[in-house]
DNA sequence: GTCTATACAGCGATAGAC
DNA sequence: GTCTATCGCTGTATAGAC
């Protein structure tokens, strides 16, 4: 990643490392061309849209992986505890334990986010979906409640982590929606 | 805010807004003098150093709103219950009920972070700290991991409320933590 | 394909008249 | 205090040699 990419896909790599350091606005085409090692010739071959289209195809990526090692088997395992575990796995390996922010929830609280709000959307509503589908599928209640807040906790957890510097927050939030997720009550209502 | 204001404390109001509409690096000047409706003469009068000691003086009064009507009384109120509540109720009007987003966390995510993460990171600790201590005085358990558990599924409740364009995640998302901020139960553990 | 050179618009910031 | 004019710089993007 710091040395030249040969293929558009690494340049995605390296170039989604700078969006996720800077913000959209903030990642200029120097800086992109100064940690890809890539001049603003070979850019502009990748991504003849210039950095719309590289903020578009790291999004793609983005969604790519997740729809493949998340959402994927959280919809078709046979076994949706397995995915479920899975998922939370995954997680936490490809945000670092909250050491790593989500570009995706960074754009949408961006002004970038009018942008690519169809993507942006899809993304949320497909891992809202799918996480609902395997906690139903697993038996238990209040399935699309559970996995919306699972989806808005990791999101949050990313934000405050990065807040206040502290990788602990991200891996105190995935031990408790685990918790959350395959909690057999409906709840426990106090009143 | 769309008239021209007289004094500093209305362009800093009418400048949040421009920041989180565009974030640090994507308001411009331009679109401050524009919306605002003060010349760069004005604003340099305001604020003399700049975007920067803008961005600083939004912060400070956010914080300080926060400070005045959220975290004292959690801190203070000799009820902590009806601190909480009001906490809850201050929150939901503050976001327009998921409509708006917190700069603080928006900032947190921007590449601008480091120039703010002083403040970012005492926003946070701060309101982590007074809600667990509410929690605390009202007798319950595991104050802190409640405490940050609700803060972070604020911040994660913005995001994904902007994403999906849906206000209703943020108004389940405080149902829900009301819930597990007064659960009398320590936790239902399945194992 | 990759480079260097360059176009030109817009940036944040300042000066100075009023 | 507020305006307009202008500074120097950096931004994205393009052209054209190799």
């Amino acid at each position: 990643m710091s040395r030249p990419p040969r293929e558009r896909a690494d340049a995605v790599a390296a170039v989604a490392e700078i969006f996720r350091e800077f913000g959209f606005e903030g990642a200029s085409l120097s800086a992109i061309t100064a940690r890809t090692g890539l001049g603003k010739g070979s850019l502009y071959h990748f991504f003849p849209g210039g950095k719309e289209e590289m903020a578009a195809a790291v999004l793609a990526e983005i969604d790519g992986w997740f729809t493949r090692t998340v959402f994927a088997p959280l919809r078709d395992d046979p076994d949706p505890e397995a995915a479920i575990a899975r998922m939370l796995r995954e997680t936490d390996a490809y945000f670092r334990s909250g050491r790593r922010i989500c570009l995706v929830g960074a754009f949408a609280l961006d002004g970038t986010r009018d942008r690519f709000a169809a993507r942006i959307g899809g993304y949320f509503t497909a891992w809202r979906r799918a996480l609902a589908d395997a906690v139903a599928r697993s038996g238990r209640g209040e399935a699309m409640e559970r996995a919306e807040h699972a989806v808005l906790a990791i999101q949050g957890a990313l934000v405050l982590a990065r807040s206040l510097d502290d990788p602990g927050v991200f891996a105190r939030m995935l031990a408790r929606i685990e918790r959350d997720l395959l909690s057999p009550e409906t709840h426990d209502r106090p009143n």
